[in-house]
RNA sequence: GCGCUCGUAGCUCAGCGGAUAGAGCAACGGACUUCUAAUCCGUCGGUCGCAGGUUCGAAUCCUGCCGGGCGCGCCA
């Protein structure tokens, strides 16, 4: 149960009668009491009385017998007070429900997510960490709030550069792509054979046509690139903890069959129009450099298609195919307003509105200490994989086994991904990321080890809460605020609501953990307090997991 | 030039129409016969980039500046 909706619903009925009208009893967190009311101050003007006056008449005309106290402060505020008892009927009903008072969502929608989106044939630097991780986090959320979700993992799978791989694939015998690790150098070998060797050049280019026009040998090998760097990218991801399985890929080149048809259905459309040679869309509201049109170049002048026409192909597939009433582009920043035209030429064509919509759902950068883009020394991106490794030897200073060290460590590294908030650009920086104290994924696995801990140690208990400290108050108050949480980041896209909820809740736990003795303690306080612990393990445990986040019993 | 985005305590960040702007780190002072003290409690610390405007009320909404980042025709 949600007490802001309790309390709203009866604050509701008696504001209705004071102001004669509907009014958003506006019920709030509040830091003088468990909760505010601040309905009456924006009904002073239109019924001509003091607000403190009509806070006092709202008050009096609730219904809160058994549930809170309402008393009048400040300029015109209710503060209401929740009962103990109806605190601790709320919490005990959360022992015996498996979604910890979260709903589902009345009207489930198709969501499809894309996210992650690497390029074949290279490794995953950090450049993809957000992405990755901040897609994972609302597919899901999205899921577990009880939509459909659809992953797709849209892999940059064509494209030009794959005349030259394949060419550099042929040179080489296929033996050597079998090994997933070394991507990077077979990409930068044949990057290098291509801008120095003349030979090579043109063989790639010729390549890329016979690669389009499907021949067999060409796409046999273009297969198993494409293999090779799957099932790495599967392991990485498994690593990273990352819910995206094989299923999920959906590259570039498997909308190629569709490109043309989307060309024909715009050009039918009248949305087409040649300029330069290309085939381009010129959504309105969209300036360039020089105060003309912004062209989305569906069709380039060679003939051949670009992103433009794959982003809007794979987009009216998502639509048309999967049934999405609700897109998401877990892309970067700087492709904001490539997007935002996509969207745009897709709404003209009828693919997006009627209950379709599509976000653009943006991050800022990775800095690295000296507040510019991370990378290496050698100022080349950073791997992946190399910066996991970094922070596993990091943890298993913090961890008792190489697991735990794996889980505190990618969690480390998620969290403090996941905990700024998306559009910020934020800092790596190791110290405070791995840091035991504040609002860091160790600190929040911490205080679910110490709960895993004392509830090894008591053995089976009868669960039922009592309210008798205030911080046993605190806590449940706390517990009851997980669903508010989980909502937010499903309605704002922004999981840092989450994390900050969780770090408030496991520091109200460290608090409470600090002057509530459990084990020791009486008779039914005791299964009080084992009562909360369990609670605000779940509750610790499903939160980081709705962020892919492990919760290790130990550390 | 146009567009997007960010600018809150020394540092890293929450808060995004409501009461004296909150955490963590750092600094300083406390608490270990105690369930994981790698924790907890307290103190110190802010003209919310600047200037106008809307409002009973603005860090929050609008406009204009200033500063950082990013984007702006055949790469994705």
């Amino acid at each position: 149960m949600n007490l802001e909706a309790l309390l709203s619903a009866r604050l509701g009925a008696a504001l209705a009668e004071v102001a004669q009208a509907t009014v958003d009893p506006a019920v709030r967190r509040s830091q003088f009491a468990d909760f505010q009311s601040g309905a009456a101050l924006p009904l002073a003007r239109s019924l001509g009385r003091p607000p403190r006056d009509i806070a006092a008449d709202v008050a009096g005309r609730a219904d809160l017998a058994g549930v809170a106290t309402a008393e009048v402060s400040g300029p015109g505020f209710l503060n209401l007070t929740v009962a103990d008892e109806v605190l601790a009927e709320a919490a005990d009903r959360l022992v015996s429900d498996a979604r910890l008072g979260v709903a589902s969502a009345r009207e489930p929608q198709t969501v499809v997510v894309d996210y992650s989106g690497p390029n074949v044939a290279k490794e995953l630097t950090v450049g993809h960490l957000r992405s990755t991780v901040i897609g994972d986090a609302l597919a899901r959320t999205l899921e577990w709030l009880g939509h459909r979700v659809v992953r797709v993992n849209h892999l940059g799978d064509w494209g030009t550069s794959f005349g030259m791989l394949i060419e550099h694939l042929r040179d080489e015998g296929v033996t050597e792509a079998g090994q997933a690790g070394d991507l990077t150098a077979f990409y930068q070998a044949a990057r290098v054979k291509f801008d120095t060797d003349e030979d090579f050049r043109t063989r790639s280019r010729l390549r890329v046509v016979t690669l389009q026009a499907g021949d067999e040998e060409t796409l046999r090998l273009w297969r198993r690139l494409v293999a090779t760097s799957q099932r790495y990218l599967l392991d990485t991801y498994e690593r990273l903890g990352v819910s995206l399985t094989e299923g999920d890929f959906c590259g570039e080149s498997s909308y190629q069959d569709q490109l043309s048809s989307v060309v024909d259905e715009l050009q039918a459309k009248g949305l087409l129009v040649e300029s330069d040679g290309a085939l381009c869309a010129f959504p309105a509201g969209f300036t360039g450099r020089d105060g003309g049109p912004l062209p989305l170049i569906v069709r380039k002048s060679d003939g051949g298609f670009g992103y433009a026409a794959t982003d809007l192909a794979a987009l009216r597939h998502r639509v048309r195919d999967l049934g999405a009433t609700r897109l998401l582009y877990v892309v970067g920043a700087p492709q904001r307003t490539h997007f935002r035209m996509v969207y745009a030429v897709a709404a003209a064509a009828g693919w997006l509105g009627d209950g379709v919509s599509a976000e653009h759902v943006g991050f800022g950068s990775v800095l690295g200490a000296d507040g510019k883009m991370f990378r290496s020394r050698a100022g080349d991106s950073v791997k992946l994989t190399g910066l996991l490794d970094e922070a596993v030897a990091r943890a298993s200073a913090l961890a008792p086994t190489p697991e735990v060290a794996a889980a505190v460590g990618i969690g480390a590294i998620k969290y403090a991904d996941l905990a700024n908030d998306r559009m910020s650009d934020y800092v790596f920086d190791w110290d405070r990321m791995l840091a035991l104290t504040g609002n860091t994924g160790p600190y929040l696995q911490y205080a679910y080890a110490r709960i895993s801990s004392i509830l090894d140690r008591a053995g089976d208990f009868a669960p039922a809460v009592t309210i008798g400290h205030r911080l046993e108050r605190a806590l449940a108050l706390e517990l009851l605020a997980f669903e508010p949480a989980v909502l937010a980041v499903g309605e704002s896209l922004e999981p840092h609501r989450l994390t900050t909820y969780l770090s408030g809740l496991a520091g109200v736990f460290s608090a409470f953990y600090e002057q509530c003795p459990v084990l020791t303690a009486p008779a039914g306080v005791r299964e009080s307090r084992l009562t909360l612990c369990l609670l605000t393990g779940r509750t610790l445990r499903r939160g980081l997991d709705l962020l892919g986040i492990a919760t290790p019993a130990q550390m």
